[in-house]
DNA sequence: CGGATACCTTGACGTGCGTCAATTGCGGCG
DNA sequence: CGCCGCAATTGACGCACGTCAAGGTATCCG
């Protein structure tokens, strides 16, 4: 994930949705000049959390979408017993919250994996909008169902019976969304600690170091702590790709 | 899941949203009579799906979203490698296709797992509406927000790592979704197969018949093939919020 | 610079669940 | 009624991964 400027940029704070390098990533694409105007007046631009933050917490009623602008978050659910479950890691250009609008409160919480910076928009005040600017109530939609479709992804990862392919499948899925914010796609900056990545994995941490030091020795990938750099991406997709009863 | 009508019911067809069962739960909650004729308009209901038909597939754009109104549907993405990962498992007043709205395609597929039948509502169509009376628009997204909260359970379940733990869970969110359409949470009546069950739970199928049997001798459930009788809820709860590190 | 701490790695070991294989039971059909 | 075929169950066995434990290394802070 990419590295958070070490100062607050104030400049960042203050750019409106037309400036934005994101601008064709999310809401307001395809969207013209009033109405963009229009959108910008409902888009909080929240000061940047730090790390360990919380964005918003389980049960609480929040009704608002988070587009993340920089840095990382996690989102997970806390289990009766006490421990937690975590449903993903959302970098640049990711919605956040999409599970919070039905009036219920929030289903999982979001904190800061690194310094990131948010916009935040009120549920309400959006639809307002979008119910004037046709245009952006359709691709709010598509928005919210392009998210639906990223969520797939984990039970499908999860479904993998073999620990070598999950971490694939994250490291390439991770890999092709850095590409999609025109970073990179072989340098993964990794902002989550290997416990919470395990977790996510659903395998024990140990299980996780053991992987990445198979996958370097393999001269699959290169990895430094979080520093990972994919050296073979090939061999990493058939990795990924590898049915479970091809052990 | 619901038993079908052996026959097809013609008039149930015909209905209107107004004379639907699934009123409160479905997109008309909270509209009124004009608007809620204009929601009408724009429904299509589908003739029922017999078991195996195929409601959309993957890669396939088709921008509709489906409500189930009786019977049930499995969702799944189909891996390069050939096998499958079943997403979901759908019972009546569930919504179905929501990843298909981004213009790309379908991220999964859909099929009856009994004679079904369901209502369609093509995407451009809904949004028209949708723009033209704001009561529909919140409401689809809060119904949205819904699912997309439902679509949560499935990788908290697959983080857990007891296999008894998984079944425990599966089994009490269907007893959950049976009650919230007015069916006795104690007596389930599992549409799908045990090979079906499993991939969903990320085990083997093995494993399942096992766990079914020991949670029977255990006196937890009554089991007799499909039909899962739930003897003691506070036991099946127990067993669904052990932690994993208390085995 | 030194000590504390959190994070990560590596090794040794045990087990829960996957795999393979055989058996049972039900439903369909001639 | 009796045969077939698929779904489900049950048993035996092995291994991949979880668990426990020790050691290494970067970062922070006095």
């Amino acid at each position: 994930m990419a590295q958070p400027s070490p100062i607050v940029n104030l400049r960042e704070l203050r750019q409106s949705c037309a400036d934005c390098a994101l601008n064709p990533l999310c809401l307001p694409a395809s969207i013209g000049g009033s109405d963009l105007l229009r959108l910008d007046q409902v888009v909080k631009q929240r000061m940047p959390l730090e790390r360990g933050e919380i964005l918003f917490r389980e049960n609480v009623v929040h009704p608002a979408l988070f587009v993340v602008r920089s840095g990382s978050l996690k989102t997970y659910a806390t289990l009766p017993e006490g421990d937690v479950q975590i449903l993903g890691f959302h970098i640049a250009g990711e919605l956040v919250g999409l599970e919070g609008l039905s009036g219920n409160g929030h289903r999982c919480s979001a904190e800061a994996l690194e310094r990131s910076s948010l916009c935040e928009i009120p549920f309400d005040l959006l639809t307002d909008v979008a119910a004037k600017v046709p245009g952006l109530q359709q691709q709010l939609f598509r928005v919210m169902s392009r998210e639906f479709a990223r969520e797939l992804e984990h039970p499908v990862m999860m479904g993998r019976k073999q620990a070598m392919s999950r971490l694939a499948i994250f490291l390439r899925s991770l890999s092709d969304r850095l590409r999609g914010i025109g970073h990179d796609p072989r340098v993964l900056h990794l902002s989550m600690s290997r416990q919470e990545l395990a977790n996510y994995l659903g395998l024990a941490i140990e299980t996780v170091s053991r992987l990445f030091s198979r996958m370097q020795a393999m001269q699959v990938l290169d990895v430094d702590r979080r520093s990972v750099r994919i050296v073979d991406p090939p061999a990493l997709a058939a990795l990924a790709e590898k049915s479970d009863d091809e052990a």
